[in-house]
DNA sequence: AAAGCGCTTTAAAGCCGACC
DNA sequence: GGTCGGCTTTAAAGCGCTTT
């Protein structure tokens, strides 16, 4: 690894926005070349683009911070002291693990997700087993199809192609998944029939899940995204570039004043209580301030 | 050109022993 | 018992390469 890291300013991640705003997701290239950003982007790649989207998703998509699940869990469990803090962590990850393995997939046949206990507890583990197994190709199943199948049979949450990655990449590890050619075989296929017979087996150990997933329901939804690309798809050329560039400004003048919100409540540490109440205080105050377009961009400052 | 994947870097948090 | 400092672990973020 040579290059060092370049840290994304919030100028870029504004004109990133705005860009995507203009041009659309997936178009990196376009994005660059356009007079409006390339001032800003100058420095990046449509790779580097690309990435920070994703990872610009992600967080809107729940996948939040450490800082976000650091406070998140001060909030439950005040303060947690030596000793407690296992007790209070493993509190939260069995709750998390209910949510992230067995909610966000229910059967999909007109049923709501809240159809009874019975399948609440369905496992993606199992339903990638599952998918394999009906899939019944040669040489394995790719993501894709893996995927497609999943969520023709299930609900899945918006973020389900992350999770199935992450859940490929770690049942490969384990071994209970061969990966060969971006195909996934099962490797023991009498453990997962023998679950199926049994199903009070536990699939595997309680696993670490990240708070993220679990709050997909919050901040940017898809189809905010969709409506707001909806309404730049129906502005002529000039006006979507003049939006743009009003959104990059918004963006870039709302940042500084949360910078110098969050430079006061700084000042205001001898009580810190104090200081993230006047914290939320300036945030809904920025939030009251902007578009709805902007209140769309500012859901993550 | 865009998307996917795997790796490294970095910073924050947790852990633990030494010291007062 | 409390606190300080060093070490380890973890996950976000960024980069490079490969695949589609």
């Amino acid at each position: 690894m040579g290059a060092p890291k370049q840290k994304w300013t919030p100028e870029e991640e504004a004109a990133l926005k705005a860009g995507v705003l203009k041009h659309g997701p997936g178009k990196w290239r376009t994005i660059l070349k356009d007079p409006q950003f390339s001032g800003v982007l100058y420095l990046r790649s449509n790779v580097d683009l690309k990435d920070k989207w994703r990872n610009m998703s992600v967080m809107a998509n729940g996948w939040g911070s450490r800082e976000r699940a650091r406070l998140a869990l001060k909030r439950m469990h005040p303060a947690p002291k030596h000793g407690e803090s296992s007790m209070a962590l493993s509190a939260l990850s069995q709750s998390e693990d209910e949510i992230v393995d067995a909610r966000p997939l229910a059967p999909s046949g007109g049923s709501s997700p809240n159809d009874g206990p019975k399948r609440s507890i369905m496992r993606l583990d199992n339903l990638i087993m599952e998918a394999i197994n009906n899939l019944r190709e040669p040489g394995g199943s790719n993501k894709t199809s893996i995927a497609a199948y999943i969520e023709d049979q299930y609900w899945a949450p918006p973020n389900f192609k992350r999770i199935l990655s992450a859940k490929l990449k770690h049942l490969a590890a384990t071994g209970k998944l061969i990966k060969m050619k971006r195909k996934y075989k099962i490797a023991a296929p009498s453990t997962l029939s023998e679950r199926r017979r049994n199903p009070s087996i536990p699939v595997e150990g309680r696993q670490r899940i990240s708070p993220r997933i679990d709050r997909d329901d919050i901040s940017l939804t898809k189809s905010q995204i969709d409506l707001e690309l909806a309404k730049m798809r129906s502005m002529t050329p000039q006006e979507a570039a003049a939006a743009a560039a009003q959104a990059v400004a918004e963006a870039e003048a709302a940042m500084a004043e949360a910078e110098e919100a969050a430079r006061e409540a700084e000042a205001a540490e001898a009580d810190a209580e104090a200081a993230q109440a006047f914290a939320e205080a300036a945030l809904k105050t920025l939030k009251g301030r902007n578009t709805p377009r902007m209140n769309v961009q500012m859901v993550h400052v």
